[in-house]
DNA sequence: CTCGTGGCGATACAGTGTATTGAACGATAC
DNA sequence: GTATCGTTCAATACACTGTATCGCCACGAG
């Protein structure tokens, strides 16, 4: 064989600084990636080149993508305050409820993965076990199944709640605009349907309302719900 | 040239009956395709397979896949059963729940399209409107945002809900067993998390609960969001 | 018969998750 | 010191996705 073209060969290996990596790393890696650029941002080689690794690279520390997006998820859970034990019930619900909150709002991306898959990490399980730990033992919640119904009902509210506003959130910013503006937006559609008159209750609330924020009306509701459990459990 | 294997040449085109296509049958047949085998199997060449097209020609009556999943959104909210207009507020309120839930029990991929994009279709539209008017005029919910604020917190609970109950079902489903087996199939993993006495009173719901089925606890669950609205908004 | 024209299929491209393969490395056995 | 082995990772490959582009073919107008 001849030995011309010798130096323009392609550098054997001489691996770029092979980074030693680990379940953590690749899990705060693609979170990053997330909450920069959304879910659509996290691919496996996305999230190995922010690593400096070839994609395969991750099938050393993870089995398949859903189990990063599991992972994903119950990092986000470890990031829930929860209230000391032993707080009254309704003030501890609601330090649930808003930490469960302000989570999402830091990870859009959160809401679209909270009910895709089970959650049964240990910090989704900590996480879960606080919150029935708020009511079990009171002496309004004479069963575990009473603390139970309270809790999918609170948890229920809490998920939609977010969800919903969520929703909302990236709709304003991906429209660039505020939700007074909002109907000049979604513009001449809305415009056409609202001026059809089938929907005179949708028009009072787009032009008469006072929009209230998504944050108050999230207290609302939760007060709702809270009340509602409260007077069902005291028969006073 | 010659003209030997003549005979297996391979049939020009002689398009197998080129169905005529409309954006409805382009709809129908993907909620079909979703119904069976879930979101998952809802791929623009899919969905052309089963209408015996090419996938292109879907392109001449939808502009993107995202716009055939809003069809898809806004065809299912067509299915929800809305109450007489006129019906008391509670009455109303608890039918467009229940609607609500058994639409999406008949179509699972629903909620997972529920809240990831904006619904603005005509049907989603008038589903809003019923919903609004239930409260709309009544006397204990004197301006429209005592209605917007009620209306919220219930569409919340139930998105949340049937989010989550729908999620349990795909997860007794995938393991094909019932709640009560559940511990089994989770098996190993959780027998170990709970074994850790880290989660007692989530190992007294494992244990104890009477495991009320979904149906009754959304039942708990809404009345209580209902109990809490009229109790506020009833001065008495 | 000829000539657009427009609908539609084939092809192509960039991207995805993942299976398989093969090469390079460190450690161990003689 | 050399040979062998097992591990670690990168490269390649495959099936699949949504969509842009191109070119063919049937049909209607002149």
């Amino acid at each position: 064989m001849s030995n011309e073209l010798v130096w323009d060969r392609p550098e054997p290996p001489s691996r770029p600084s092979p980074t030693p990596l680990s379940r953590d790393l690749i899990v705060s890696a693609a979170i990053r990636l997330a909450d920069e650029g959304g879910l659509d941002e996290v691919s496996l080689r996305k999230v190995a080149a922010a690593l400096n690794a070839g994609p395969m690279r991750l099938y050393g520390y993870i089995e398949t993508k859903d189990e990063l997006l599991d992972l994903m998820v119950d990092d986000v859970y470890g990031e829930i305050a929860l209230p000391e034990p032993g707080t009254e019930w309704r003030a501890a619900l609601t330090r649930i409820a808003h930490s469960m909150r302000t989570a999402a709002k830091r990870h859009p991306w959160f809401v679209d993965l909270l009910g895709g898959r089970p959650h049964r990490g240990p910090n989704s399980l900590t996480y879960i076990e606080a919150t029935l730990a708020t009511l079990d033992g009171k002496p309004e919640f004479p069963t575990i199944d009473h603390v139970l119904g309270a809790v999918s009902a609170v948890m229920a509210f809490v998920h939609g709640a977010v969800r919903n506003e969520i929703t909302e959130a990236r709709e304003e910013q991906a429209s660039g605009m505020t939700e007074e503006q909002w109907q000049a937006a979604s513009g001449p559609y809305m415009q056409r349907m609202l001026a059809t008159g089938r929907f005179p209750t949708l028009a009072k609330v787009m032009y008469e309302a006072e929009h209230t924020s998504a944050g108050p009306l999230f207290d609302i509701g939760l007060s709702y719900v809270l009340d509602g459990i409260a007077t069902r459990h005291t028969p006073a």
